[in-house]
DNA sequence: AGATTAATGTTATAATATAACATTAATCCG
DNA sequence: CGGATTAATGTTATATTATAACATTAATCT
């Protein structure tokens, strides 16, 4: 990275920068085996998009992008963005337009996310119980899963702590 | 209703018209009870977006409204979604910037939505255990819940028994 | 090396959604 | 009732999110 990263919050108390370089270490293994090209424009996309654990904003990425990348447009991003996540490298958090790394890169993709109004970070949960159930239920509607988003608004454990951020709507 | 109802899918063989209906009087009757006012532009988006089971969006709706509501501007239909939202009678289909009828209004209004790519109709399921599962999930997190959107992609029953509509992506 | 495919550049525009302020309608309450 | 207040709608403008279409460059194949 030729950037300065800015001290991303630590709100998880993890050291965020190994679990930075996990992900990309992850990502360029997962891709050099699938022989597909994580090329230096998608690098850079995911790098910017582990910046923190919140879900970001495709035009967010594109200002964070254009310093490094001049000829960069909005068609750059949502390539790469595409790219990301048929890979399954990233999350598209539907529910806000928005993006976020994901953890359990390559294996199954499907997964819970929570997601906090205060911190606006993103938590993945591979919620096994709920993933059954969930599975009896379609099951029971006789309908054939393609894709699934769960994803789960409110006040993470750690925002319910801090002052001022009552658990209820603001 | 002012103009003539399409003959629109009868796919899951039910009679349509009633269930409309039943949704609109529900619609009045909670509406009066919360002393809420389902206005005439409220009422005509909502009986709009019942005339299928498909999600529809906004700007489709605003085209339908148009002809019986001169004046109608993008405005006019995000301000009666976001009140039908609201009062629980619709849901906002996340994954698709989509609206769709509720068939629950005013109870528990937090549904899995099983949505199909070939006929675009969205099938609601209270899903219990999934809900029961998810809580405790939620709960194991630490998380407090402001609303969830559960939201399932795939092929439905009934597209599945059509000729040229296999299961997998087509 | 030439053909083919993949990735990126570039321009334009479509689709989705909100802000801000003006006007009209409904409700409240003295 | 009638003026004040709140709710709903009208209206204009613009912000935000996303894709289409075609040109160019780079990578891969044979």
């Amino acid at each position: 990275m030729t950037t300065y990263a800015k001290p991303s919050q630590q709100s998880s108390g993890h050291n965020h920068s190994e679990c930075v370089s996990e992900a990309l270490i992850t990502a360029e293994h997962l891709c050099f085996e699938r022989g597909v090209q994580l090329t230096p424009i998608r690098h850079k996309v995911l790098e910017l998009i582990w910046e923190s654990h919140k879900a970001v904003k495709a035009y967010e990425l594109l200002d964070r992008l254009k310093p490094l990348q001049q000829a960069a447009k909005p068609a750059t991003i949502y390539r790469a963005l595409d790219f990301l996540i048929e890979q399954g490298l990233i999350h598209r958090v539907e529910s806000l337009n928005a993006f976020v790394g994901c953890h359990c890169s390559g294996h199954q993709h499907e997964q819970l996310l929570l997601i906090c109004k205060h911190c606006q970070e993103v938590e993945e949960r591979s919620a096994k119980e709920v993933m059954l159930a969930l599975s009896d239920e379609i099951k029971q509607a006789g309908f054939i899963v393609h894709s699934k988003a769960i994803e789960i608004h409110g006040v993470c454990s750690t925002c319910q702590k801090m002052p001022g951020v009552p658990g209820d709507r603001e």
